[in-house]
DNA sequence: TATTCATATAGATAAATATCTATATTTATG
DNA sequence: CATAAATATAGATATTTATCTATATGAATA
């Protein structure tokens, strides 16, 4: 059993809704971006997208950069690296 | 956006709770692995080993096999490996 | 400084879910 | 066939959580 279990779990937790998959996948296409454009992008409210990037800076898979009133959210690549590498073990 | 995105979330659902993250490495681990067994390393009810086990055959990472009395566990690597390749592709 | 814009936080609510107890189902064996 | 053993299902409950509206915070600009 890994011992940074929790954070593992963590990580698949982030990744364990549909809506905030599909803005973790966005955020990993456009390399950086505004929650004010994913909020255009989504059918979701403001403080919704606010919170599933809360989740997802949590889990570490996502940072973020404040530049001015923006702030520019980034997969952190090696979290996630992590994570795929922590599951790859189980695989073939 | 993959289009068996829904899959994919199934897939992280199944992963994102500890005990049930646990029991999927108990597998993985053992190879193959009764129900029995499974309740007897863990501190829940063979119902709620039950559940779990439902929760991972659904999401395809796990299936098993009958043989008289006993169902045995084992994971099922290609929709691990589709899972983590989907990830990767996110990762560096 | 007043206003606008981007984001975060607070609080409410409905839906999902992890767990339990009790019971059913299925298979082996006396 | 009756009993035991392994697993599944039903139903209840408490916790988690995805979402919303309303509001706060902080930064830019007129």
């Amino acid at each position: 059993m890994p011992k940074d279990l929790k954070q593992i779990v963590k990580v698949a937790k982030a990744l364990a809704d549909e809506s905030r998959f599909k803005i973790f996948t966005t955020i990993s296409e456009k390399g950086e971006i505004a929650c004010k454009e994913i909020t255009s992008m989504f059918n979701l409210t403001q403080p919704t997208i606010s919170h599933h990037l809360k989740v997802l800076m949590e889990s570490g898979l996502v940072s973020f950069r404040k530049e001015g009133q923006w702030s520019y959210f980034y997969v952190n690549k090696e979290v996630l690296d992590k994570y795929v590498a922590s599951l790859a073990e189980h695989g073939t």
